[in-house]
DNA sequence: TTGTAGGCGTTATCAG
DNA sequence: CTGATAACGCCTACAA
């Protein structure tokens, strides 16, 4: 052992399983069998290996094992951007349950860069199947993916296609009973405070608003797109709905926007939720402790990333054969921004 | 090409670089050459790989260039968990700067987890090198990375160890300026809520404020420690300081048992800051959305993140020999909960 | 029970 | 300029 130690000193990598094989005297083969606890080994053989595999601290080499067994045993995950409460909670559920169905996760933020493609691409290679968040989904490369049958799941993707398996979150209910908690408070005029180029889950909660105030005998509500998710845009679209003629409720597409606007109110002087009712969307941390606290909808993020996980893992070793279209339960949360609850 | 078409139907998996070779009617090592760019290759013929290579969609094997070059071209990075509205922001530093330096980003959280030593032993075999965030500094595991030399950078480690290379936040200056306010104010009985072992960052800002605290000839501050960060034992412990004899000021260890802070003092008629003055630590979202604003100290979590990718790329690459310690500035922030600010 | 040898997909060296 | 061919590290029939 000392004699190895005089060799060990300058080496920076792993020993392979040709040195453990030497040492105990064995077949690489044998080593293989015996570590991997795979094919039976004679008992007294087996410890000359761990023996040998212990002192030489061997780990077998990924790359190795990956390239004989043909898979990665890691998965990706793709979010437009890493920016937010959000994504947070959702890559959690993801590691999570990768990390027990024994996979890796290699993560993404495919924003702001140009090459974004290259980089899934890239991500593609390293992976045995992949998970795209949100609007990243219109991009060249996942339809490729998905033509080269490579595992995907959408999460949360903007628009629907059809194939590839999509995990997303209840909408139009939930927006629906929103509106009409805030109808049952007597409030009349509404305007909604939305995306950029709006999507799907956006597009959805609009929709069930309109619908359901139609249903009511409401005015139609005033719809306000946002340029962008900005701090400077969200606080000036929000101080331009409030500055004159501010509507009964001013109802957000995220909570960010909902928070923006909280403060806006404040610095024109509205009370919230006296002059103005105001609702978020996604329940993140800071709306449960805003003043006043948040109305919003809370969104199953973690549980998201726990469903795209084992989806694509049915993907993968093909436990199941049909496209799984997964649609997860929201909750509205009310809190003051909306009105008074004695 | 009709004719290749036909094969294609079924295949799952990529063209190797063979395939193209032969469809070329050239070498593989012609291939590999005319497609990386590396030696020189006819006109001509690189035209034919070229096509060749279009035609089949052929993308080298990740795992194949991977063994060949000896290495990943990627990082690890290692979370105690993924909870909290942090590591987010680190992580996405740390992505943006790996994405820039063309390495992709692997990611476990070990909290939790049994397992979570061996999570990390795998994911030192994927990776060139790996960043180690926060309490997991202590594992056997992160001694055996830095034994075998593996390119390791510890980011806020709540134990200084020699040798890898560690990068922290600013505390002792940000926490002594934060009670030099706090004392400005006329404010003289302190209470720490802190967290549950100490650890490094909490200890040097609780040695920082006694330190300051007894400069200015004021009382010592209490020290509350926390069982845990858990919604239930970080309002009890808060309710616990605030029921009966409430100090001057509650500093806290994070925004988050800050914000708790503030509600419990809110649900017993305690008005911030008249009553009693709170502080916060990270300045997470929340902290400028609650109600009063919450004066905290600002780390620099992206930067941290983008740091430890740039430090280890240097590791990596060896353009760097001595060990880095670098401390980043944080910022004290003054909000309302310390004090109304004319 | 054990060892030999082929294969996985590249890169890089070294003769042509 | 090109093409064999030897690594790289492991797994797994197939033989013995």
């Amino acid at each position: 052992m000392s004699e190895q130690d005089a060799n060990d000193k300058s080496e920076h990598t792993s020993a392979t399983i040709y040195e453990v094989a030497r040492r105990a005297g064995v077949g690489i083969a044998t080593v293989s069998r015996a570590l991997r606890g795979t094919g039976s080994v004679r008992p007294a053989t087996r410890e000359r290996i761990l023996e040998a595999a212990r002192e030489l601290n061997f780990i077998p080499s990924r790359l190795g094992v990956s390239l004989a067994e043909g898979r990665h045993a890691a998965n990706g995950i793709v979010f437009p951007s890493l920016t937010g409460p959000y994504f947070g909670e959702v890559l959690l559920g993801y590691e999570e349950a990768a990390a027990e169905l024994k996979r890796s996760v290699i993560v993404v933020a495919a924003d702001g860069l140009d090459s974004a493609q290259d980089h899934i691409r890239d991500l593609a290679g390293r992976v045995d199947g992949m998970v795209i968040y949100g609007s990243t989904a219109e991009s060249e490369v996942v339809a490729e993916l998905i033509a080269e049958r490579k595992p995907t799941v959408l999460l949360s993707p903007r628009v629907l296609v059809d194939g590839p398996d999509v995990i997303t979150a209840e909408n139009t209910r939930s927006a629906g009973e929103l509106a009409e908690h805030l109808l049952a408070h007597g409030h009349r005029t509404f305007t909604f405070l939305g995306g950029p180029t709006g999507g799907r889950d956006i597009d959805e909660r609009w929709a069930a608003l309109v619908d359901t105030l139609a249903k009511a005998g409401a005015a139609a509500p005033r719809p306000v797109p946002l340029s962008g998710y900005g701090r400077a845009e969200v606080y000036a679209a929000a101080r331009a709905v409030l500055a004159q003629d501010p509507p009964d409720v001013l109802v957000c597409s995220h909570d960010e926007v909902a928070l923006a606007a909280l403060r806006v109110a404040r610095e024109l002087g509205l009370r919230v939720p006296d002059d103005i009712a105001v609702t978020g969307w996604d329940d993140v941390m800071a709306a449960e402790h805003s003043w006043p606290p948040l109305t919003t909808v809370r969104q199953p993020m973690r549980r998201m990333g726990e469903m795209a996980a084992r989806a694509l893992d049915e993907l993968i070793t093909g436990t199941r054969t049909g496209p799984l279209r997964q649609v997860l339960p929201t909750e509205v949360i009310i809190r003051e921004s909306c009105a008074h609850h004695p």
